[in-house]
DNA sequence: TGTACATCAGTGAACGCGCGTTCACTGATGTAC
DNA sequence: TGTACATCAGTGAACGCGCGTTCACTGATGTAC
């Protein structure tokens, strides 16, 4: 199969193509089994030397297609985090656009997430976590170590959305936009009162407080 | 190499030596992609068909080695739980036990846990997660349904291995038991609490009222 | 304006590799008569 | 007790596959003189 070749100067634009090929194909395959270097060019409708022209090497290419979507991710951040009041709020915000976003790009977060010593990917997750629980500790609704506290709400979060990627055949419930709002607001309270409890506190104790202060909620 | 041939009746034996073979592999390199039936039988010192007289095929290899490690789970679970006099704390040391279990088991964990549909091992997980949580329930600890409430203790205490797992190089607590302790606190905390609130509860109110009830475990 | 040359964006064929798997065979042990 | 045969636990060589990657080449476009 023969290309129109680009001019001088546009060779960049084959460079997109072949990006968008092989995410269609990640997307479409749901598996990077079928990220091969002949099956990307395939589709791209060039000669499989070609994809060499601009990526070093193969896995280049997986990289730069699923660091693709976290572009997304930022985007989506933003714009959770934006105008809202309280940053306890905003952290929850967070969480819920965290999961939502692995679920919306599960080969991609699992490439990136779900293997050995990814990188920059996983930064750039755990830093929109830490920034969001900084705003919280600042403002006095968590306490300790922003770091620490990040990374027990990254780990719950990143537990949810790893689970529903890779075991989609649970029982998980229908309502999936309500599960991961249960979760959050899990993770939220449970931060919220351990950050504020010293570690000697006996748990039967602490939970025996929890049903009056629940009642004020009820009804 | 030649191996001296087992006497008839006597062939499992070279099944048992197969798979310690497949796990030392395993555990020592730290990756499946070693995972070779090459490589599998020439450290048993058996030529390499001879893995076919016990494996359908390298699947079901994969999947008998890592399969392996859930009897220490179980074994674990059982131990864990055991003489523990309030389901609360059981199911703390359950969340414990799961985690370390993980870390002990890295690849096998990752095999099973963390590629697509894996099915026994998911399940038997789950099914210790969610007895606990029962019992939780039934000693009203907990409120709800103790599946719906299991699936979120499990993605966090998933979520702690996979991340623990996947990410070395972050900048995790010196002390890691310490942070799976936290976690596995604020786990309980955080779904002790939420299990007692409407949905509707708005978080902040929430979190204003924790003040109060932590400083009666202050000091 | 014509021509020689450099550059750029690709192509086509092939290499070498390691893998999972198959197949016909071997040779010691046990068993039937 | 001897002998023919079946069985069991392996072996050795090879097949075929698809992969990532390399290499020498092509041919249109731009540029220098």
């Amino acid at each position: 199969m023969k290309r129109v070749r680009a001019n001088p100067g546009h060779g960049e634009r084959l460079r997109e193509e072949i990006l968008a090929a092989a995410e269609a194909l990640l997307v479409e395959t749901g598996s990077e089994a079928a990220l091969t270097l002949r099956a990307v060019a395939g589709r791209t409708g060039v000669s499989t030397p070609s994809v060499y022209l601009h990526f070093a090497d193969k896995d280049s290419l997986i990289e730069a297609v699923c660091l693709r979507a976290w572009n997304e991710l930022e985007r989506r951040m933003r714009e959770a985090t934006r105008d809202v009041g309280h940053p306890f709020m905003a952290l929850g915000r967070c969480g819920r656009v965290y999961v939502r976003f692995a679920l919306d790009h599960p080969v991609q977060y699992r490439v990136l997430m779900m293997r050995q010593g990814s990188g920059s990917a996983a930064e750039a997750c755990f830093g929109y976590i830490v920034a969001a629980v900084s705003a919280c500790v600042a403002a006095g609704v968590l306490h300790g170590d922003p770091q620490a506290l990040a990374l027990g709400v990254w780990s719950a979060a990143h537990g949810c959305a790893s689970l529903l990627i890779s075991q989609p055949s649970f029982p998980w419930p229908e309502d999936l936009d309500g599960f991961i709002d249960d979760t959050v607001r899990m993770v939220g309270f449970g931060t919220a009162l351990a950050s504020r409890l010293p570690r000697r506190a006996v748990s039967t104790e602490v939970v025996a407080e929890l049903d009056a202060l629940a009642a004020r909620f009820a009804g």
